[in-house]
DNA sequence: GTACTATGTGTGATATGGACACGAAGAACG
DNA sequence: CGTTCTTCGTGTCCATATCACACATAGTAC
């Protein structure tokens, strides 16, 4: 079976025998959005202040209440662009569920968390507080403050789950403006993999998996031997191999 | 911020100012499982017959409810259990969350998806049909009946993800009684990649991984050469290379 | 023109993945 | 007891991917 139950309920106990949406307490669901870039070559996420109970003064996540007639995504989205005044998220992808009882003081909130990516320079960190976030800003990740609920541990599983993709998909074009140089991206890598990689290894690997253009012209400036401009073949993420 | 709107309300519009968990209509939450086991060399998938509105008569995932003191993962057992009869889920793990605003008919229904791996000789179909499903049995992959909902689409996403997972980590073991021959290791991952594998790489893999212990017996009767028995170091998935 | 710094490039050693064929062990049968 | 049948169990070679590793080049600043 499915969903709900209508005339006969089989979900014994607690549940009535016909179908009516407020006829018993629901778990509320929510969205919460864990939203990286990469300033000043770190690993930064995106966290508001609370200015209310519960965890009032603490950082936590952008989120908030999905609205009966609006896609999960569209939250995401929404919820993103009120509290943090960040219109666009190059890249956002659901990333897991979390629902244990005790996470949220109020009631029985199940969140669906995403991830979104935006890139560096572009998404500097301009946040305009919502109504109830008192302030938003990009945090480094190695120095994240106390976080509200469990926010941690969604973090740390959006970590994870970046770290893996970008081994196997292109989802760096996310983090990146439009065009960049390899040292760049190879910057990104780095600072996400949280270890250095081999400059040789790393172009003659990008280079033939042939998902980067090099435009005509040279990088701007630099006070130094000018580095030649790449941009990807398409702004979408690809599986690779 | 996050999960809920307290004295505040930032969610725009159609929230309301105070936190009251029953001032507005809630999406409401439930989960569907998507139960996989091996049977006669085919990979199947565990579905009942709804015996009420909508969708009455169609095939669906086993699902329902998730109560407001109950842990999503234990929700999904329990919907398992009462609507199949079957106990033990060696394996489960949350796969999606699928929400998309007409996919019942009847309210804004979330669905937390969960996958589930079961061995396939001892899980034998032998479902006990709950209170709303009049039927339950093991369906073939490859010749679903029409499904309910987007159960489709449900079972598309975990056939998908058990392929990829079978590939860097140990989670077979759910699908295998706890002693079994090479060749039996081999049909599991044969009957759920879709394709035929080499023999010899296939066992100079698995063997090099040293994730398999031979046991001292050989293989029962079989009318032929004996085969070498193992069993899984751990009955625990673990992520590979 | 000299110093500085970031760019850009190739080779060899090693590990991995895939193709591929045949002898051995036991059961069934006459 | 030997012949037949079927499944088990094994090793080599080749192509490809991965990793470690060093130096000349193109600009700017002074």
């Amino acid at each position: 079976m499915c969903d709900m139950d209508t005339k006969n309920a089989r979900v014994s106990g607690d549940t009535p025998d016909t179908y009516d949406p407020d006829a018993f307490p629901h778990p509320s669901v929510t969205v919460d959005v864990v939203a990286f870039t990469s300033l000043e070559d770190r690993l930064c996420v995106l966290l508001v202040e609370r200015g209310i109970w519960p965890f009032e003064g603490m950082w936590a996540l952008p989120g908030g209440f999905v609205r009966m007639d609006e896609e999960l995504e569209a939250a995401a989205h929404r919820e993103l662009t009120e509290e943090t005044g960040i219109a666009e998220a190059h890249y956002l992808e659901q990333l897991f569920t979390f629902g244990a009882i005790g996470r949220d003081p109020r009631t029985r909130v199940i969140s669906v968390a995403y991830f979104a990516l935006m890139p560096g320079p572009a998404s500097e960190c301009r946040p305009l507080p919502g109504t109830d976030a008192v302030a938003a800003r990009w945090w480094p990740l190695d120095e994240l403050p106390p976080l509200a609920f469990d926010h941690q541990e969604i973090i740390d599983t959006a970590l994870a789950r970046l770290r893996a993709k970008l081994g196997y998909t292109s989802v760096a074009y996310a983090l990146l403006p439009e065009e960049f140089t390899l040292t760049e991206l190879q910057t990104v890598y780095e600072v996400i993999l949280g270890r250095t990689l081999d400059k040789r290894n790393f172009r003659k690997k990008m280079l033939s998996m042939g998902i980067l253009d090099a435009t005509p012209r040279q990088k701007r400036a630099g006070a130094h031997r000018p580095a030649q401009l790449y941009r990807f073949t398409r702004r979408e993420p690809v599986f690779l191999d």
